[in-house]
DNA sequence: TTTACTTGTTGATCCACGTCAACGCGATTA
DNA sequence: TAATCGCGTTGACGTGGATCAACAAGTAAA
């Protein structure tokens, strides 16, 4: 039983920069300045779609790690579960984000991927990967980015959960989302969540109620306008001094 | 003024395969089975020694990211700082343990690296590290799984500080170290932290006292011996105990 | 429509950890 | 040996967010 049991696709350049066009914005699949003749070379790299409905894994801890997965469309969470049922969200991925960096160290997957909604990745078989990184340099220069982009926003994870209080939590994961909707072509500032309050609060270490008082709280404060999943952020600069709360010193 | 500014080191193989014998446990320096000829090349790519007195920076955030640095003797802690002065500390590390990966992503570092006592480090050039690996295909897969184990460590941080206990957290911490330390041919149960309460708590996302309280019930416990910076853990079951408390399903 | 189920909201109460404060210890320096 | 300083310990008290509980609002199936 393959991971990889999609169909093929096109192998034909311009169907693939169509397909990619949406996530090159700062992420692996097409680092700009390939030359045509690099680009024909990634197109054999990319090898399979997948897609995943929602609610299904596109991976589990555990499994066999074979290949990363770029999100075509659709939106993703990834989580690590404690022996006593406790999960932790490590992360929100949607369209031109990576998933499976997790499993090249131990060649594993150590944390589960699960579609939020239904959802198409590219899957770039890993032993491709490394050997075309080899050959086209800035394709391996990109990759090291990516993985080390990763590390410092898992430092970014640390410093709100170690650190900021539950109204800090709430607004940078807002204006997080904002910042990569607005990446990508979308409001700033009227969106939905792909996620329940539970998964909020599981990735901001704080418990639903509190994720749910805390929407509540913006909404009174003029903040955001709030229809369960539906959010319209009202006062951007407000959000963002809560964020970051007024420093004394210098 | 250049971050590589410590003495050329010799090139001879013999010299470097001694001087990197206590940190090519499970870290970058010698991925094993390197041909003799690789080896001569892995030693050319480690260019540099660089002392680094305790208290004193191996470089802050927002510096210039030029290479990769392997912690060969010593002891450093990683953080960031928000705006107002809160730290979060987001690693220790120590002899054969990597420092740097931050900054590849935006070619400048993305936190602090300080030393906690008097230590030396290797500098890896990261041009070099990237031109070697393009050439030795151990090397490259060595690097990859390198940065995909940081990421992981930092999906465990994410977990101890999203959902676990205080106890726990320490306990945690405490059994990581005895692990790190074991690989390293130190005492898995008689150590000194080279860090202070208040660094831990900042690991921890608790505040020193929180971090000195348990200190002491661990010891009231039976769990620990403590004086000042010597731990002696006394009973390593009932540490994990503590930290996978028991669970009813499954 | 009704039923069942998942998700979200809100209130009342609790408690783990933070805050504030005093003090002790060991190392360093005068 | 006293004075200073950084670090750690401990106590008293306060509070932010968790817990427990009730209910409301969607959503899906029949």
């Amino acid at each position: 039983m393959s991971l990889l049991h999609s169909v093929r696709t096109e192998t034909n350049l311009s169907v693939l920069k169509t397909a990619c066009s949406n996530c090159n914005l700062n992420e692996l699949c097409l680092p700009i300045g390939l030359s045509e003749e690099e680009m024909i070379r990634v197109d054999e790299m990319v090898a399979l779609r997948r897609k995943v409905r929602r609610g299904e894994h596109l991976y589990h801890a555990g499994q066999e790690f074979h290949a990363i997965y770029a999100v075509r469309t659709g939106f993703f969470k990834t989580d690590v579960l404690m022996g006593d049922g406790r999960e932790q969200v490590t992360g929100f991925q949607m369209a031109g984000e990576l998933l499976g960096l997790d499993g090249i160290g131990a060649e594993i997957h150590s944390c589960n991927a699960i579609a939020l909604e239904d959802s198409e990745v590219c899957a770039i078989p890993f032993s491709n990967l490394e050997e075309f990184s080899r050959e086209i340099v800035t394709l391996q220069q990109h990759f090291h980015k990516v993985m080390s982009r990763e590390i410092v926003r898992d430092h970014g994870v640390m410093l709100l959960l170690g650190t900021m209080r539950a109204e800090e939590r709430l607004a940078a994961f807002l204006l997080n989302l904002s910042q990569r909707f607005t990446a990508r072509g979308y409001s700033p500032a009227d969106f939905y969540l792909r996620m329940t309050r539970e998964e909020i609060g599981s990735y901001l270490g704080l418990k639903l109620e509190t994720v749910s008082r805390l929407f509540s709280r913006f909404q009174d404060e003029g903040l955001l306008s709030v229809q369960q999943k539906h959010i319209r952020i009202l006062n951007i600069v407000g959000l963002k001094k809560l964020m970051n709360p007024a420093r004394s010193g210098a």
